[in-house]
RNA sequence: GAUCCACUAGCUCAGGCGGUAGAGCACUUGACUUUUAAUCAAGGUGUCCGGAGUUCGAGUCUCCGGUGGAUCACCA
Protein backbone atom coordinates (compact mmCIF):
# COMPACT_ATOMS: atom_id res chain seq x y z
CA UNK A 1 0.00 0.00 0.00
CA UNK A 2 2.30 2.43 1.36
CA UNK A 3 4.76 1.43 -1.90
CA UNK A 4 1.87 2.28 -4.53
CA UNK A 5 1.71 5.47 -2.38
CA UNK A 6 5.07 6.14 -3.01
CA UNK A 7 4.57 5.32 -6.80
CA UNK A 8 2.59 8.21 -7.28
CA UNK A 9 4.45 10.43 -5.57
CA UNK A 10 7.43 9.85 -7.62
CA UNK A 11 5.23 9.85 -10.36
CA UNK A 12 4.55 13.69 -9.61
CA UNK A 13 8.21 14.06 -8.88
CA UNK A 14 9.31 12.76 -12.35
CA UNK A 15 7.08 15.80 -13.54
CA UNK A 16 8.67 18.45 -12.57
CA UNK A 17 12.45 16.96 -12.78
CA UNK A 18 14.86 18.77 -14.60
CA UNK A 19 16.97 17.99 -17.34
CA UNK A 20 19.73 16.62 -15.78
CA UNK A 21 17.71 14.32 -13.87
CA UNK A 22 15.18 13.26 -16.70
CA UNK A 23 18.11 12.14 -18.92
CA UNK A 24 19.87 9.88 -16.42
CA UNK A 25 16.06 8.38 -15.32
CA UNK A 26 15.53 7.90 -18.95
CA UNK A 27 19.02 6.01 -18.86
CA UNK A 28 17.73 3.76 -16.11
CA UNK A 29 14.39 3.01 -17.90
CA UNK A 30 16.11 2.02 -21.34
CA UNK A 31 18.72 -0.52 -19.39
CA UNK A 32 15.74 -1.81 -17.32
CA UNK A 33 13.57 -2.37 -20.59
CA UNK A 34 16.62 -4.00 -22.20
CA UNK A 35 16.76 -6.30 -19.50
CA UNK A 36 20.08 -4.70 -17.98
CA UNK A 37 18.42 -3.75 -14.63
CA UNK A 38 21.64 -2.24 -12.47
CA UNK A 39 20.23 -2.97 -9.56
CA UNK A 40 19.28 -6.27 -9.88
CA UNK A 41 23.39 -7.16 -9.75
CA UNK A 42 24.46 -8.40 -6.52
CA UNK A 43 28.37 -8.25 -6.46
CA UNK A 44 31.23 -8.20 -8.27
CA UNK A 45 34.42 -9.79 -8.27
CA UNK A 46 36.92 -6.78 -7.38
CA UNK A 47 40.92 -8.26 -7.43
CA UNK A 48 42.60 -4.88 -6.27
CA UNK A 49 42.14 -1.71 -5.27
CA UNK A 50 43.59 1.52 -7.16
CA UNK A 51 46.05 2.44 -4.35
CA UNK A 52 48.09 -1.13 -4.55
CA UNK A 53 48.08 -0.43 -8.85
CA UNK A 54 49.55 3.01 -8.59
CA UNK A 55 52.04 2.17 -5.83
CA UNK A 56 53.15 -0.81 -7.29
CA UNK A 57 52.89 -0.48 -10.76
CA UNK A 58 56.47 -2.34 -12.54
CA UNK A 59 54.62 -5.32 -10.43
CA UNK A 60 51.35 -5.18 -11.99
CA UNK A 61 52.39 -3.85 -15.35
CA UNK A 62 50.52 -6.21 -18.18
CA UNK A 63 49.10 -8.26 -15.32
CA UNK A 64 44.79 -8.46 -15.55
CA UNK A 65 43.01 -6.74 -12.65
CA UNK A 66 39.80 -6.25 -11.85
CA UNK A 67 38.38 -2.74 -9.56
CA UNK A 68 35.28 -1.36 -9.20
CA UNK A 69 34.06 2.27 -8.22
CA UNK A 70 32.54 5.75 -9.07
CA UNK A 71 33.08 7.10 -12.51
CA UNK A 72 34.36 10.00 -11.53
CA UNK A 73 35.12 11.96 -15.35
CA UNK A 74 35.02 11.36 -19.01
CA UNK A 75 37.01 11.70 -21.84
CA UNK A 76 35.06 10.66 -24.88
CA UNK A 77 37.13 10.70 -28.03
CA UNK A 78 35.14 8.82 -31.09
CA UNK A 79 36.04 5.19 -30.61
CA UNK A 80 38.04 5.51 -27.44
CA UNK A 81 37.69 6.87 -24.34
CA UNK A 82 39.26 7.69 -20.91
CA UNK A 83 37.86 7.47 -17.85
CA UNK A 84 38.96 7.52 -14.05
CA UNK A 85 37.27 5.87 -11.13
CA UNK A 86 37.81 6.30 -7.69
CA UNK A 87 37.95 3.63 -5.13
CA UNK A 88 38.34 3.52 -1.28
CA UNK A 89 42.12 4.39 -1.88
CA UNK A 90 41.53 7.20 -4.94
CA UNK A 91 41.30 7.58 -8.53
CA UNK A 92 42.75 5.46 -11.42
CA UNK A 93 42.35 6.05 -15.00
CA UNK A 94 40.67 3.73 -17.27
CA UNK A 95 41.10 3.32 -21.07
CA UNK A 96 38.34 1.96 -22.98
CA UNK A 97 38.37 1.29 -27.01
CA UNK A 98 35.58 -0.19 -29.41
CA UNK A 99 38.05 -3.57 -30.74
CA UNK A 100 38.93 -4.08 -27.16
CA UNK A 101 35.15 -4.30 -24.92
CA UNK A 102 33.22 -4.40 -28.65
CA UNK A 103 30.48 -2.18 -30.65
CA UNK A 104 27.36 -2.86 -28.18
CA UNK A 105 29.41 -2.11 -25.02
CA UNK A 106 31.07 1.00 -26.18
CA UNK A 107 27.80 2.48 -27.44
CA UNK A 108 26.38 1.73 -23.61
CA UNK A 109 29.69 2.57 -21.83
CA UNK A 110 28.59 6.02 -23.94
CA UNK A 111 26.27 7.11 -22.03
CA UNK A 112 27.12 6.39 -18.96
CA UNK A 113 27.20 9.14 -16.28
CA UNK A 114 29.77 10.38 -13.88
CA UNK A 115 28.58 9.43 -10.49
CA UNK A 116 27.96 5.69 -11.45
CA UNK A 117 29.40 2.75 -10.14
CA UNK A 118 31.13 0.35 -12.73
CA UNK A 119 33.44 -2.22 -12.41
CA UNK A 120 36.10 -2.88 -14.93
CA UNK A 121 38.74 -5.23 -15.92
CA UNK A 122 41.78 -5.28 -18.12
CA UNK A 123 44.97 -5.11 -18.02
CA UNK A 124 46.99 -2.45 -16.33
CA UNK A 125 49.77 -0.14 -18.27
CA UNK A 126 51.23 3.51 -18.54
CA UNK A 127 50.28 5.67 -21.41
CA UNK A 128 51.76 7.71 -23.36
CA UNK A 129 51.23 10.66 -21.16
CA UNK A 130 52.91 8.32 -18.14
CA UNK A 131 49.97 7.81 -16.52
CA UNK A 132 49.12 4.38 -14.88
CA UNK A 133 46.03 3.33 -16.35
CA UNK A 134 43.46 0.24 -16.92
CA UNK A 135 43.53 -0.98 -20.66
CA UNK A 136 39.49 -2.56 -20.37
CA UNK A 137 38.29 -5.58 -21.81
CA UNK A 138 34.81 -5.04 -20.10
CA UNK A 139 32.77 -3.18 -18.22
CA UNK A 140 29.75 -3.66 -15.58
CA UNK A 141 27.48 -1.10 -14.69
CA UNK A 142 26.72 -1.97 -10.64
CA UNK A 143 24.40 1.14 -9.69
CA UNK A 144 23.17 4.05 -11.40
CA UNK A 145 23.61 7.60 -9.96
CA UNK A 146 20.31 9.78 -10.76
CA UNK A 147 21.91 12.87 -9.50
CA UNK A 148 24.87 14.92 -10.65
CA UNK A 149 27.85 15.15 -8.56
CA UNK A 150 29.32 18.52 -7.23
CA UNK A 151 31.69 20.18 -9.71
CA UNK A 152 34.84 18.13 -10.62
CA UNK A 153 37.45 20.98 -10.69
CA UNK A 154 36.25 23.28 -7.44
CA UNK A 155 34.44 20.82 -5.47
CA UNK A 156 31.71 20.83 -2.79
CA UNK A 157 32.26 24.05 -0.91
CA UNK A 158 28.79 24.64 0.83
CA UNK A 159 29.56 23.90 4.59
CA UNK A 160 25.46 23.28 4.93
CA UNK A 161 25.73 21.21 2.12
CA UNK A 162 29.13 20.04 3.04
CA UNK A 163 28.09 18.50 6.58
CA UNK A 164 24.11 17.14 5.63
CA UNK A 165 25.14 15.30 2.50
CA UNK A 166 28.45 14.08 3.86
CA UNK A 167 28.55 11.19 1.46
CA UNK A 168 29.28 14.06 -1.29
CA UNK A 169 31.95 15.95 0.97
CA UNK A 170 33.97 12.14 1.29
CA UNK A 171 33.52 11.65 -3.09
CA UNK A 172 34.44 14.66 -4.15
CA UNK A 173 36.74 16.36 -1.27
CA UNK A 174 39.89 14.07 -0.84
CA UNK A 175 41.34 15.75 1.96
CA UNK A 176 37.73 14.88 4.15
CA UNK A 177 38.24 10.72 3.31
CA UNK A 178 41.54 11.56 4.44
CA UNK A 179 40.57 13.16 7.87
CA UNK A 180 38.07 10.40 8.34
CA UNK A 181 40.58 7.64 7.66
CA UNK A 182 43.24 9.04 10.10
CA UNK A 183 40.44 9.47 13.01
CA UNK A 184 39.61 5.80 13.10
CA UNK A 185 43.13 5.14 12.57
CA UNK A 186 43.76 7.48 15.90
CA UNK A 187 40.80 6.01 18.23
CA UNK A 188 42.63 2.50 16.85
CA UNK A 189 45.89 3.41 18.09
CA UNK A 190 44.32 4.39 21.05
CA UNK A 191 42.92 1.18 22.01
CA UNK A 192 46.02 -0.82 21.10
CA UNK A 193 47.61 1.69 23.26
CA UNK A 194 45.42 0.84 26.72
CA UNK A 195 44.99 -2.75 25.54
CA UNK A 196 48.73 -3.19 25.41
CA UNK A 197 49.05 -1.84 28.59
CA UNK A 198 46.55 -3.57 30.43
CA UNK A 199 43.29 -2.08 30.13
CA UNK A 200 39.90 -3.98 29.78
CA UNK A 201 37.57 -1.72 27.96
CA UNK A 202 33.93 -1.52 29.63
CA UNK A 203 31.39 0.12 28.66
CA UNK A 204 28.44 1.86 31.18
CA UNK A 205 25.13 3.39 30.87
CA UNK A 206 24.40 5.90 28.32
CA UNK A 207 20.44 6.05 29.69
CA UNK A 208 21.22 7.31 33.38
CA UNK A 209 18.95 8.19 36.33
CA UNK A 210 21.19 10.36 37.78
CA UNK A 211 23.94 12.34 35.60
CA UNK A 212 27.38 12.98 37.49
CA UNK A 213 30.98 12.70 36.50
CA UNK A 214 31.28 16.37 35.12
CA UNK A 215 29.71 19.90 34.96
CA UNK A 216 27.39 20.34 32.37
CA UNK A 217 23.34 20.00 31.49
CA UNK A 218 22.40 16.77 29.98
CA UNK A 219 20.26 15.80 27.88
CA UNK A 220 16.61 14.51 29.41
CA UNK A 221 14.50 11.42 28.14
CA UNK A 222 11.94 9.36 28.95
CA UNK A 223 11.45 5.87 29.55
CA UNK A 224 7.55 4.99 28.13
CA UNK A 225 7.68 1.42 30.55
CA UNK A 226 9.63 2.65 33.57
CA UNK A 227 7.47 5.86 33.20
CA UNK A 228 10.55 8.12 34.44
CA UNK A 229 12.90 10.64 33.31
CA UNK A 230 16.09 9.50 32.00
CA UNK A 231 19.62 11.58 31.30
CA UNK A 232 21.75 11.11 28.34
CA UNK A 233 25.02 10.69 30.10
CA UNK A 234 27.30 13.41 30.63
CA UNK A 235 30.35 11.28 31.68
CA UNK A 236 30.84 7.85 32.37
CA UNK A 237 33.08 8.49 35.42
CA UNK A 238 30.99 7.58 38.83
CA UNK A 239 30.07 4.08 36.73
CA UNK A 240 34.42 3.31 35.81
CA UNK A 241 35.05 4.25 40.00
CA UNK A 242 32.46 1.43 40.40
CA UNK A 243 34.09 -1.09 38.19
CA UNK A 244 37.39 0.21 40.17
CA UNK A 245 35.21 -0.90 43.85
CA UNK A 246 34.83 -3.86 41.67
CA UNK A 247 38.06 -5.09 41.20
CA UNK A 248 38.77 -4.30 37.41
CA UNK A 249 41.55 -2.26 38.82
CA UNK A 250 42.40 -0.85 34.91
CA UNK A 251 39.28 -0.24 32.80
CA UNK A 252 38.48 2.33 29.89
CA UNK A 253 35.46 3.72 28.09
CA UNK A 254 35.53 5.24 24.47
CA UNK A 255 32.13 6.29 23.40
CA UNK A 256 30.42 9.12 22.88
CA UNK A 257 28.93 12.08 25.18
CA UNK A 258 25.79 14.06 25.22
CA UNK A 259 26.17 17.79 26.93
CA UNK A 260 23.36 19.99 26.48
CA UNK A 261 24.90 23.41 26.08
CA UNK A 262 26.38 25.74 23.30
CA UNK A 263 27.66 24.83 20.08
CA UNK A 264 30.91 26.18 18.48
CA UNK A 265 34.39 25.25 16.77
CA UNK A 266 35.38 23.40 19.68
CA UNK A 267 31.44 22.09 21.05
CA UNK A 268 29.39 19.30 19.48
CA UNK A 269 26.26 18.48 21.83
CA UNK A 270 27.32 14.44 21.31
CA UNK A 271 31.04 14.03 21.40
CA UNK A 272 33.56 11.29 22.29
CA UNK A 273 35.35 10.93 25.58
CA UNK A 274 37.99 8.49 26.55
CA UNK A 275 37.98 8.13 30.22
CA UNK A 276 40.09 5.49 32.04
CA UNK A 277 41.22 4.59 35.73
CA UNK A 278 43.87 3.09 36.96
CA UNK A 279 44.05 1.41 40.75
CA UNK A 280 46.96 1.95 43.03
CA UNK A 281 47.97 5.24 40.90
CA UNK A 282 47.60 8.83 40.99
CA UNK A 283 47.68 12.11 39.19
CA UNK A 284 51.30 11.74 38.36
CA UNK A 285 51.13 8.24 36.87
CA UNK A 286 48.24 9.56 34.95
CA UNK A 287 50.37 12.52 33.88
CA UNK A 288 52.56 10.02 32.03
CA UNK A 289 50.34 8.54 31.13
CA UNK A 290 48.79 10.97 29.00
CA UNK A 291 52.12 12.15 27.57
CA UNK A 292 53.09 8.70 26.66
CA UNK A 293 49.61 8.38 25.11
CA UNK A 294 49.25 11.20 22.96
CA UNK A 295 53.02 11.56 22.01
CA UNK A 296 52.90 7.70 20.74
CA UNK A 297 49.28 7.83 18.60
CA UNK A 298 50.92 11.24 17.04
CA UNK A 299 54.22 8.99 16.03
CA UNK A 300 51.90 5.80 15.40
CA UNK A 301 49.32 7.71 13.17
CA UNK A 302 50.78 10.88 11.92
CA UNK A 303 54.16 9.99 11.50
CA UNK A 304 55.69 12.52 13.66
CA UNK A 305 55.76 14.17 17.29
CA UNK A 306 56.36 17.43 16.07
CA UNK A 307 53.11 18.80 14.56
CA UNK A 308 51.55 21.75 13.34
CA UNK A 309 47.71 23.05 14.09
CA UNK A 310 46.49 26.24 12.07
CA UNK A 311 49.66 27.39 12.07
CA UNK A 312 51.45 26.73 14.90
CA UNK A 313 54.18 24.65 15.20
CA UNK A 314 53.34 21.81 18.12
CA UNK A 315 56.27 20.19 19.78
CA UNK A 316 54.69 16.28 21.65
CA UNK A 317 57.68 15.14 22.53
CA UNK A 318 57.20 13.80 26.12
CA UNK A 319 58.00 14.92 29.07
CA UNK A 320 55.69 17.86 28.73
CA UNK A 321 55.93 20.48 32.13
CA UNK A 322 53.87 20.54 34.80
CA UNK A 323 52.75 23.86 36.46
CA UNK A 324 50.48 24.87 39.44
CA UNK A 325 47.29 26.60 38.72
CA UNK A 326 48.74 29.12 41.27
CA UNK A 327 52.31 29.44 39.74
CA UNK A 328 50.70 29.62 36.14
CA UNK A 329 48.39 32.54 37.48
CA UNK A 330 51.31 34.57 39.22
CA UNK A 331 53.43 33.80 36.13
CA UNK A 332 50.83 35.41 33.77
CA UNK A 333 49.17 38.03 36.23
CA UNK A 334 51.85 39.39 38.83
CA UNK A 335 48.75 38.17 41.65
CA UNK A 336 50.37 35.29 43.82
CA UNK A 337 47.24 33.41 45.26
CA UNK A 338 49.73 31.88 47.93
CA UNK A 339 49.79 34.99 49.61
CA UNK A 340 45.94 35.45 49.86
CA UNK A 341 44.08 33.99 52.77
CA UNK A 342 40.63 34.92 52.21
CA UNK A 343 38.10 35.02 49.52
CA UNK A 344 37.54 38.44 49.79
CA UNK A 345 41.21 39.23 49.76
CA UNK A 346 41.10 36.87 46.28
CA UNK A 347 38.01 39.24 44.99
CA UNK A 348 39.77 42.47 45.37
CA UNK A 349 43.11 40.74 44.16
CA UNK A 350 41.16 40.21 40.55
CA UNK A 351 39.34 43.29 40.53
CA UNK A 352 42.69 45.03 40.98
CA UNK A 353 43.49 43.50 37.43
CA UNK A 354 40.35 44.58 35.87
CA UNK A 355 38.58 41.64 35.88
CA UNK A 356 34.56 42.01 36.37
CA UNK A 357 33.23 39.75 39.64
CA UNK A 358 29.91 39.43 39.83
CA UNK A 359 28.37 37.43 43.32
CA UNK A 360 30.47 36.29 46.15
CA UNK A 361 32.80 33.15 44.59
CA UNK A 362 34.99 31.83 46.95
CA UNK A 363 39.20 31.99 46.25
CA UNK A 364 39.64 28.76 44.67
CA UNK A 365 36.74 29.90 42.37
CA UNK A 366 38.78 33.08 41.85
CA UNK A 367 41.94 31.24 40.78
CA UNK A 368 40.12 29.68 38.24
CA UNK A 369 38.87 32.46 36.90
CA UNK A 370 42.08 34.41 36.42
CA UNK A 371 43.72 31.00 35.43
CA UNK A 372 40.68 31.15 32.63
CA UNK A 373 41.21 34.99 31.47
CA UNK A 374 44.98 35.20 31.84
CA UNK A 375 46.32 31.98 31.01
CA UNK A 376 44.76 29.36 29.29
CA UNK A 377 45.21 30.40 25.84
CA UNK A 378 48.82 31.02 25.88
CA UNK A 379 49.19 27.29 26.60
CA UNK A 380 50.78 26.31 23.44
CA UNK A 381 52.79 23.89 23.92
CA UNK A 382 51.77 21.30 26.06
CA UNK A 383 51.27 21.45 29.59
CA UNK A 384 50.18 19.79 32.32
CA UNK A 385 48.23 22.96 34.85
CA UNK A 386 47.73 20.86 38.49
CA UNK A 387 46.47 21.42 41.91
CA UNK A 388 43.44 22.69 41.33
CA UNK A 389 41.01 24.22 43.83
CA UNK A 390 38.93 22.04 46.06
CA UNK A 391 35.48 24.21 45.24
CA UNK A 392 35.57 22.99 41.53
CA UNK A 393 36.79 19.65 41.77
CA UNK A 394 33.96 18.00 43.63
CA UNK A 395 35.19 13.95 42.75
CA UNK A 396 39.16 14.56 43.43
CA UNK A 397 41.53 13.87 46.12
CA UNK A 398 42.60 16.99 48.55
CA UNK A 399 46.56 17.47 48.64
CA UNK A 400 47.33 16.12 52.17
CA UNK A 401 49.21 19.12 53.13
CA UNK A 402 47.17 22.13 51.27
CA UNK A 403 42.81 20.76 51.72
CA UNK A 404 41.63 23.62 50.02
CA UNK A 405 43.58 22.09 46.76
CA UNK A 406 43.01 19.11 44.75
CA UNK A 407 45.50 16.65 43.37
CA UNK A 408 44.18 17.33 39.69
CA UNK A 409 45.21 18.39 36.40
CA UNK A 410 44.43 19.35 33.40
CA UNK A 411 46.10 19.52 29.93
CA UNK A 412 46.47 22.38 27.71
CA UNK A 413 47.83 22.15 24.01
CA UNK A 414 47.23 25.22 21.37
CA UNK A 415 45.08 27.01 24.41
CA UNK A 416 42.74 24.63 24.66
CA UNK A 417 41.90 21.64 27.27
CA UNK A 418 42.69 18.42 26.03
CA UNK A 419 42.70 16.65 29.07
CA UNK A 420 41.37 16.03 32.93
CA UNK A 421 42.60 13.98 35.31
CA UNK A 422 43.32 13.04 39.39
CA UNK A 423 43.43 10.99 42.53
CA UNK A 424 40.19 9.88 42.70
CA UNK A 425 38.32 10.84 45.86
CA UNK A 426 37.94 7.65 47.56
CA UNK A 427 36.98 8.70 51.07
CA UNK A 428 33.11 8.15 50.95
CA UNK A 429 32.23 10.88 53.72
CA UNK A 430 34.18 13.88 52.31
CA UNK A 431 32.38 12.55 48.90
CA UNK A 432 28.95 12.85 50.28
CA UNK A 433 29.82 16.57 51.76
CA UNK A 434 31.27 17.61 48.38
CA UNK A 435 27.60 16.34 47.21
CA UNK A 436 25.90 18.56 49.34
CA UNK A 437 27.79 21.36 48.72
CA UNK A 438 27.11 20.46 45.12
CA UNK A 439 23.31 20.19 45.74
CA UNK A 440 23.52 23.76 47.40
CA UNK A 441 24.68 24.83 44.37
CA UNK A 442 22.17 23.30 42.37
CA UNK A 443 19.25 24.54 44.38
CA UNK A 444 21.07 28.03 44.47
CA UNK A 445 20.73 28.15 40.36
CA UNK A 446 23.60 26.61 39.01
CA UNK A 447 22.19 23.78 36.46
CA UNK A 448 25.54 22.30 35.91
CA UNK A 449 26.16 21.29 39.31
CA UNK A 450 26.18 17.62 40.88
CA UNK A 451 23.14 16.12 41.74
CA UNK A 452 23.71 13.89 45.08
CA UNK A 453 24.42 10.43 43.96
CA UNK A 454 23.85 8.20 47.10
CA UNK A 455 24.56 5.06 44.82
CA UNK A 456 27.61 5.92 44.53
CA UNK A 457 28.80 6.74 47.33
CA UNK A 458 27.71 3.28 48.87
CA UNK A 459 29.69 2.06 46.53
CA UNK A 460 32.82 4.16 47.85
CA UNK A 461 31.89 2.98 51.55
CA UNK A 462 32.92 -0.76 50.30
CA UNK A 463 36.09 0.81 49.60
CA UNK A 464 37.77 2.43 46.41
CA UNK A 465 41.77 1.61 46.11
CA UNK A 466 43.46 5.08 45.69
CA UNK A 467 43.47 5.24 42.13
CA UNK A 468 44.34 7.52 39.11
CA UNK A 469 41.67 8.81 36.43
CA UNK A 470 42.00 10.46 33.39
CA UNK A 471 39.79 11.63 30.83
CA UNK A 472 41.13 12.93 27.37
CA UNK A 473 38.44 14.90 24.42
CA UNK A 474 38.37 12.44 21.28
CA UNK A 475 37.45 15.12 18.40
CA UNK A 476 39.60 17.84 19.93
CA UNK A 477 42.53 15.36 19.73
CA UNK A 478 41.64 14.81 16.38
CA UNK A 479 41.49 18.04 15.49
CA UNK A 480 44.98 18.36 16.84
CA UNK A 481 46.07 15.69 14.68
CA UNK A 482 44.26 16.55 11.37
CA UNK A 483 44.69 20.02 11.72
CA UNK A 484 41.44 20.48 11.91
CA UNK A 485 39.69 24.18 12.23
CA UNK A 486 36.55 23.06 13.34
CA UNK A 487 34.81 20.22 15.16
CA UNK A 488 32.41 19.22 12.39
CA UNK A 489 35.26 19.18 10.20
CA UNK A 490 36.19 15.91 12.78
CA UNK A 491 32.59 14.36 13.02
CA UNK A 492 30.95 12.37 10.10
CA UNK A 493 27.84 13.88 11.25
CA UNK A 494 27.68 16.84 12.98
CA UNK A 495 24.65 17.92 15.05
CA UNK A 496 22.51 20.32 12.53
CA UNK A 497 18.91 22.04 13.15
CA UNK A 498 16.83 20.55 9.98
CA UNK A 499 15.89 22.86 6.79
CA UNK A 500 12.67 23.87 7.43
CA UNK A 501 10.70 23.13 4.29
C1' G B 1 21.19 33.46 23.56
C1' A B 2 23.66 38.25 21.11
C1' U B 3 26.23 40.49 16.90
C1' C B 4 28.12 40.34 11.92
C1' C B 5 28.32 37.80 7.13
C1' A B 6 26.36 34.40 3.38
C1' C B 7 22.24 32.08 0.53
C1' U B 8 21.55 33.37 -7.66
C1' A B 9 21.42 26.86 -12.80
C1' G B 10 23.15 20.11 -10.41
C1' C B 11 28.27 22.36 -8.60
C1' U B 12 31.77 26.83 -8.30
C1' C B 13 30.74 31.80 -8.84
C1' A B 14 29.65 37.00 -11.45
C1' G B 15 25.52 40.27 -11.45
C1' G B 16 27.95 48.95 -10.61
C1' C B 17 23.06 53.74 -9.17
C1' G B 18 16.26 49.26 -9.06
C1' G B 19 14.85 48.23 -15.71
C1' U B 20 12.84 41.68 -15.94
C1' A B 21 19.57 36.92 -15.06
C1' G B 22 25.12 35.44 -16.86
C1' A B 23 30.08 32.52 -17.05
C1' G B 24 32.90 27.96 -16.25
C1' C B 25 32.16 22.93 -15.12
C1' A B 26 28.25 19.39 -15.63
C1' C B 27 24.23 18.13 -19.30
C1' U B 28 22.14 17.27 -24.72
C1' U B 29 23.48 16.58 -30.15
C1' G B 30 27.54 16.00 -33.63
C1' A B 31 33.18 15.24 -34.79
C1' C B 32 37.49 12.81 -32.86
C1' U B 33 41.16 5.27 -31.42
C1' U B 34 46.75 7.26 -25.71
C1' U B 35 43.37 11.77 -23.42
C1' U B 36 43.76 13.97 -18.64
C1' A B 37 40.40 20.68 -15.79
C1' A B 38 40.85 16.50 -23.34
C1' U B 39 39.63 19.42 -27.69
C1' C B 40 36.21 21.47 -31.61
C1' A B 41 30.93 22.91 -33.23
C1' A B 42 25.85 23.73 -31.86
C1' G B 43 22.03 23.76 -27.84
C1' G B 44 18.69 24.00 -23.07
C1' U B 45 19.30 25.40 -18.09
C1' G B 46 16.54 29.22 -12.86
C1' U B 47 10.84 29.04 -6.67
C1' C B 48 17.64 34.55 -7.52
C1' C B 49 16.35 30.75 0.59
C1' G B 50 10.76 31.91 2.02
C1' G B 51 7.04 35.76 3.03
C1' A B 52 5.47 40.80 3.18
C1' G B 53 6.40 45.95 1.94
C1' U B 54 8.24 50.38 -1.00
C1' U B 55 8.08 51.19 -6.36
C1' C B 56 5.41 51.87 -12.87
C1' G B 57 9.16 48.00 -12.05
C1' A B 58 12.93 44.28 -6.80
C1' G B 59 18.19 39.18 -7.52
C1' U B 60 19.31 44.42 -6.09
C1' C B 61 16.06 48.73 -1.22
C1' U B 62 13.12 47.92 3.79
C1' C B 63 10.85 44.58 7.40
C1' C B 64 9.73 39.56 9.25
C1' G B 65 11.18 34.50 9.05
C1' G B 66 14.60 30.04 7.63
C1' U B 67 19.36 27.58 7.26
C1' G B 68 24.59 27.88 7.48
C1' G B 69 29.30 30.27 8.83
C1' A B 70 32.34 33.46 12.05
C1' U B 71 32.87 36.07 16.70
C1' C B 72 31.15 36.53 21.76
C1' A B 73 28.71 34.24 26.08
C1' C B 74 28.63 28.91 28.37
C1' C B 75 31.20 24.46 28.24
C1' A B 76 35.06 19.61 26.96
Amino acid sequence: MSEIINNNHNEQEELELNEILQVRRDKLSELQLSGNDPFQIVKYDVTHKTGEILANFEEFEDKQVSLAGRLMSKRGMGKSSFCDIQDVDGRIQIYVRINDVGEEQYESFKKLDIGDIIGVTGRVFKTRMGEISIHADSYTLLSKSLRPLPEKFHGLKDQDTRYRQRYLDLIVNPDVKKTFITRSRIIAAIRRFLDARGFLEVETPILNTIPGGAAARPFITHHNTLDMEMYLRIAPELYLKRLIVGGLDNVYELGRMFRNEGMSIKHNPEFTMMELYQAYTDYHGMMELAETLISTVAQEVIGTMKIEYQGQQVDLTPPWPRITMIDAVNEHSGVNFNDISSDEEAIEAAKAKGMNIEGSPSKGEVLNMMFEEYVEDKLIQPTFIIDYPVEISPLTKRKADRPELTERFELFITGREFGNAYSELNDPIDQKERFVDQVKKREAGDEEANMMDEDFVLALEHGLPPTGGLGIGIDRLIMLLTDSFSIRDVLLFPTMKPKER
